[in-house]
Formats: C-alpha cells, sequence, structure tokens
DNA sequence: ATAATTTCTTGATAAATGTCAAGAAGAAAT
DNA sequence: ATTTCTTCTTGACATTTATCAAGAAATTAT
C-alpha cells in the first residue's frame, strides 16, 4: 500500500510548531460499514486518511455501479475533483468496511498551506506521487485484455480480492462481473 | 486547450523579482518535425512549455507503438514519471510537428521551488490541475466502447484529428487502426 | 515527376467480451 | 434455523473488436 505519509511524514514534523499545527487539523472519525461518507451531488469538503478499513469511490453511469478508485490503510480518499475544484462531485465515497480515519477539511488544508512552505511543499509532494499512480493506472487500464488487468491488479493489490467483492473489482477493471468471475475460474 | 500557464501566470509574475528568476530558468528551444526529445531508457531532466507545434508521449509494448500522450500549445510536457522520480523512462517524446518549447531542468525548477514559496505553490496548482485532467482521462477509457471513446475525443480535443496521423490517434484511444478507420467513415 | 515508403482503408475471419437468463452459493434478516 | 436478498457462476448467444491480407491513397525521398 501507499506509504506516502509515512515516507514523509518527517516534512510535516520536522518542528514541533509544524507537527503540532498538522495535529490540531485532523479529527478521528470511525464510519460504519456501508455507510457514505461523500454522496455525489454535493461539494466534498473532507479528505480521509485512512487508519483501518477500506473504502471505494464510484459513480453511476446509466444506472451502472462503476468503481474507479479504492483506498485502504495508510492511503488517503476524497472525491478529489471535488475537493481541489470545489465543484459538485459526481463520485459518491463508500466504506467497504468499518472505518477508521483522521479527517481533514479543505479550508484546514488550505489554512495549512498558507501558514508554512513546508505544508505547501509536502502537498506539491503528495500530488506528485497520486499522479504517478494515475498515470500508471492509465498504461494498465489502455491496451490490456480483461486477462491481463484482472492479473497485472492481483499482482499489485492482491489484498483487494479477499476484501473486496467481486462485482466491484469487475467494474473497477473495466469488465463486466460475469467476464471477471470467467478469468477467476481460470 | 490547457491554458494553465496563462490562467496562473499572474502567481510567477507577482513582484519584478519572481518574475525575473523564473524567466532566467527557461530556455527557448526549437525541435524540427520527427526529432526525439527524450528517448527511452535515459532519466528525463527537462520539461517543456509549447509554444508552437505538437508532441507525443509513446512507448514500446511488444514491438507496438503506444501513444500516451499528445500535447500542443500553452501545454507542457515531459516524461513526468522520470522527471519526478529522477529514474530511467520507458516514454519517449517525439515532436510530430516542428516545435518551439520553454524548457526547463529539474534542477533548476528544483532550486525555484526552494527558493520561494510563491513557485512551490505553483507547482502544487499546477499537478492539481493535471492530475484533475488524468482523472478525467481514465474516466474516458474506462467501460466506454471504441465508438465512444472516438467520439469524446473528437469532443475534447478535435484538433489532434487534423494534425495528428491516424495511427497515434488510434494507439491513444486504446483501438487498432483499422478499428479507428472505421469508425471515422461512419 | 517518379519511385519508394508509409499510412489508410476495406473485407474476411477469429477472438474477446457483453448480454440475458437461470440456478447456486453466500450473506443478512427475522 | 429458516427465509430473504444479494452476489456469484455458468451456458447460450450476440456484439464488438482484433487480426491478417491486399490494395488505395498519401507522403517522402530521389
Amino acid at each position: 500500500m501507499n506509504s506516502f505519509f509515512e515516507n514523509n511524514a518527517s516534512i510535516l514534523l520536522e518542528t514541533p510548531e509544524l507537527a503540532e499545527a498538522f495535529q490540531k487539523m485532523m479529527r478521528f472519525q470511525k464510519f460504519p460499514k456501508n455507510s457514505i461518507l461523500h454522496e455525489a451531488g454535493t461539494i466534498c469538503n473532507e479528505m480521509h486518511i485512512i487508519m483501518s478499513g477500506i473504502s471505494r469511490v464510484f459513480y453511476y453511469k446509466e444506472d451502472k455501479d462503476i468503481t474507479c478508485h479504492f483506498a485502504a490503510e495508510q492511503e488517503t480518499i476524497t472525491t478529489i475533483d471535488s475537493f481541489i475544484q470545489r465543484k459538485k462531485s459526481k463520485y459518491n465515497i463508500e466504506a467497504l468496511e468499518d472505518l477508521e480515519v483522521l479527517t481533514i477539511t479543505h479550508q484546514d488544508l488550505e489554512d495549512l498551506f498558507e501558514s508554512h512552505p513546508k505544508y505547501e511543499r509536502f502537498g506539491r509532494l503528495f500530488l506528485q506521487q497520486i499522479y504517478i499512480d494515475l498515470v500508471e493506472r492509465i498504461d494498465d487500464l489502455q491496451l490490456h485484455t480483461a486477462q491481463e488487468r484482472y492479473e497485472i491488479l492481483l499482482e499489485k493489490k492482491s489484498y483487494l480480492f479477499q476484501r473486496v467483492s467481486a462485482k466491484h473489482i469487475a467494474s473497477f477493471l473495466g469488465m463486466t462481473p460475469e467476464t471477471f468471475s470467467r478469468i477467476r475460474g481460470k
């Protein structure tokens, strides 16, 4: 899993003042399994760092439920287009297991960026990381067969296959549940 | 086209000192059509802002030439995984037309970030922008038919269809040249 | 201008994947 | 434990897209 926060915590915790400012902003929250953390059609004001549990981002394409992102321990989750652009999101966020998270609001994050260049830097490095991840995901989707996409994901995030229902992984991989089932059954 | 630089130039040019520091770093360059700006297997040290012309990022997947990105006027181009992570890239950059660019090196950009928080902020905002663009691209690829992918691109970047050869657009859209040709012929 | 090379189109066929349907298996509720 | 609901599997079939091949059109080089 993405250990970006572990690897870069030193930036945030470099001095007691930096560490304190950061920790003050984070709010611990729990969400029960199947609850919705963010609903489509609203502006997303929160970003969560997941302490335990797993969650997904999804939307409806002509009544079909499409998962476009999973996040588990150490990873962050938000509907990032809405969070960044301050506009209504078409995406929902759902807890797939009981979830424990640290939450920061958009406003608090902006204030943090304002308050000290170190945070600004942290924000830039964070975006670099998730950008790289996304480039890799496009690479995995473009010009690979369903079989290959299945194998790539199994290689990279095998824990999903244990923890998440097949239909969500199927849509994430851009295939039907039937095709997913046939590939899985070798 | 992406007018991120136009929209956010004010950050960079806020004071004469900021503007001067930025301009000093940029080097004007020309590349003839068909030239390679960056070759796979090497570390990419440069980012280009395109003044005129069009370029592509591509790589070889089992001998097949796959285009994964286009950039034209006002847009930036680099092999960003390599540029950020300082590792060898599997991607190449090619000029599809005679190209005029402003180039900044990785080191100069890092120095710029070091030198003033305003630049750090600019870097963060830039990454936010290209991240959003990439989310949209995944959305366009995932669970759309070849016909739909064609139509989405025609809607968003019709200029590509005039300026770029069909085979490059085809691989960018994740389909064969034959399928592309048949879709185009209605 | 002509030749050589590359790109584009079109047809025939094969392979991959989606759709629909029905039953099995699993999970959740009573 | 039984019932109910959802998810998963499997088969038959339809559709989409890839592959291979050949010729046309366009581009580049001589």
